[in-house]
DNA sequence: GCGGTTGTCGTAATCGTTTACCTGGCGTAA
DNA sequence: TTACGCCAGGTAAACGATTACGACAACCGC
């Protein structure tokens, strides 16, 4: 493979000139560019990035850890924050965790050593001893949507207590009086501020909070379909659901109609997230939507300014307002 | 931040020592490997995997490029090749095409200059000529699913034919005359391999082919739903909707709850893909699975085989065979 | 006592760029 | 003529690892 050294000699001049040729980084007259440009071409040569970054100490790659890309909430995520960061010159590199802290661990350590510009975690699992020690070392870091570790670095996260406040006020108004709620994962903050939330709403209208309405899932619709059922069997069961993911409200939907419940008239239903999937569910879901795009282009820009040092010392956290997107599986007709 | 040298100092060693431990690639005394760990971690030593892959001239990374992670489909497939690429030590950089030949040509490059051990491709737009010049570069390709490429380079792909053939046929046995159809994009292999697949099963049971059942969609699910409207608006409109794809089939599935058809007595429905999805359903969508798990493992086997210079100058084609999975949308009970 | 073997480790070239610093040549104002 | 600035371009030292060679000591068998 053609390397600069290969050119220059071709070109008769030495690689600072085709160097600069190739970045534009100082004047070279007409004949000799065109000479460079011509050798480069009859070699067929592409520049080599890795000695660049070498060189250079930067390496245009930005790791991405997030739980499961099948998810389509995350699967949302990850193409927006790709498209922002590639318009940019920036590639990603997907680090998947199966919701593993180990996983998560091994991405750490392995990004590190590959040493990519910045990371963007979604993650469960980590803390703050995890994290410190990246930050130390001045690796940028972003936390998407999971505030666990909100103070330490920059973050841009959703208003998750009132996402949720929205939703469930949303069905008390449809005149739901007892609404049951499929949460998260329990050491969240997701799952923690959005049970504020529900319960928020609830003092608000003087319902009381009956914990039996409560169960947990895991975001995947098979465990709404399970937690659906099991809020079916109470002896007083709920007339509305509250899924704290699309996803479980999917699976919830599936309990309705294998009940043959009608929705939302004999059972309402909300998720949340605003994935595009909802709207074309049958009946078209009611959801709180986070604005992912936007929260991809504020977390690149926090990334960015970390790495071009325009940053202040203290870590900054972006808050964005979530909004309540009701569709038919609330809104009798 | 610390390099190898710093470390050989403090160690009292020379960085050959150092690199040694590092990879277990030579015999060292007990006792200064000893002394090389405890510099390493008073150091907080992190090896810097561009110079190594400078030197080695190996990244331990693989590029993926595929139209869009957000359809369920795409993120299986991302998750299924991150997940054993990962087992074994490679990183995967993520590329969202957008299904834009151009953005295709990009990433083409741009993975070129980073030189990725290899790259493995799901692509609608790319021609032998674009692909031809990599492979001059021995940079490894294997195609994923695609086959307009097939014979220049390596390839996993499902026999398409065969699947729309059992799809169809299944629907044909449910007594269905009149099958609709909801298509792919037109210049895919894909596509025309699944139309010939339905035309096949249709001449085999006798039945008519009449193209104006078909109708022409684009992966997503909103497409699907326009397709169905179309179909059912036919004068003597269809009984069964074959979708190639799971999302337009959902898509479908809204369609026939709108217009209160019952599923599948009154329409039955089946899909292609397998997308986990799918099982979720209200009713649970019938549909052809693509085995990706184990496609994925095969695509990294053949790209490794290339990498590690195991591999025939010929190029390989790995044909795998679909499963039709009936389920609660084309099945009465 | 000597050649051979084994175990341990160091020296320094190399991978392909970028870039600080330097060198000439030429035009121009004093 | 001299001094100065400007333009075009070259030289060579990094960046941080890996690894081919070689060196040296200790030990063994004969």
């Amino acid at each position: 493979m053609a390397t600069i050294r290969d050119v220059a000699q071709l070109a008769g001049v030495s690689t600072a000139t085709v160097s600069h040729v190739l970045n534009n980084t100082r004047a070279v007259s007409e004949m000799t560019r065109e000479r460079v440009v011509a050798a480069m071409d009859e070699l067929g040569y592409q520049p080599n990035a890795v000695a660049r970054s070498l060189r250079v100490n930067e390496t245009l790659t930005i790791g991405l850890i997030l739980p499961d890309v099948e998810l389509p909430f995350f699967a949302w995520v990850a193409k927006c924050i790709e498209k922002v960061a590639s318009d940019l010159g920036y590639n990603i590199i997907l680090c998947n965790s199966g919701w593993s802290l180990n996983r998560e661990l091994q991405y750490l350590e392995n990004l590190q050593t590959r040493r990519v510009d910045g990371l963007i975690c979604i993650s469960v699992g980590l803390t703050n001893e995890h994290v410190a020690p990246l930050l130390r070392r001045h690796m940028p870091v972003v936390w998407f949507e999971e505030a666990r570790i909100e103070g330490i670095s920059d973050a841009v996260l959703i208003d998750n207590v009132k996402g949720a406040y929205e939703a469930t006020m949303h069905l008390i108004m449809q005149g739901h009086r007892r609404i049951g709620c499929i949460l998260g994962y329990g050491q969240a903050t997701v799952t923690s501020d959005r049970l504020s939330g529900y319960q928020q709403a609830l003092r608000e209208a003087g319902l009381p909070f009956d914990h039996t309405l409560l169960c947990t899932g895991d975001y995947e619709a098979p465990s709404g379909l399970r937690g659906a059922r099991q809020l079916l069997n109470l002896a007083e069961p709920p007339s509305a659901i509250f899924a704290f993911n699309d996803m479980m409200a999917l699976g919830a939907l599936q309990v309705a109609h294998e009940r043959h419940l009608r929705v939302p008239n004999q059972l309402a239903l909300i998720g949340f997230d605003g994935i595009p999937l909802t709207e074309f569910m049958s009946p078209s879901l009611s959801t709180v939507r986070q604005p992912i795009p936007e929260m991809s282009r504020i977390a690149i820009d926090l990334l960015l300014d970390r790495i071009n040092d325009r940053a202040p010392n203290e870590s900054r956290t972006v808050r964005i307002e979530p909004t309540l997107v009701p569709r038919a599986s609330t809104l009798p007709k």
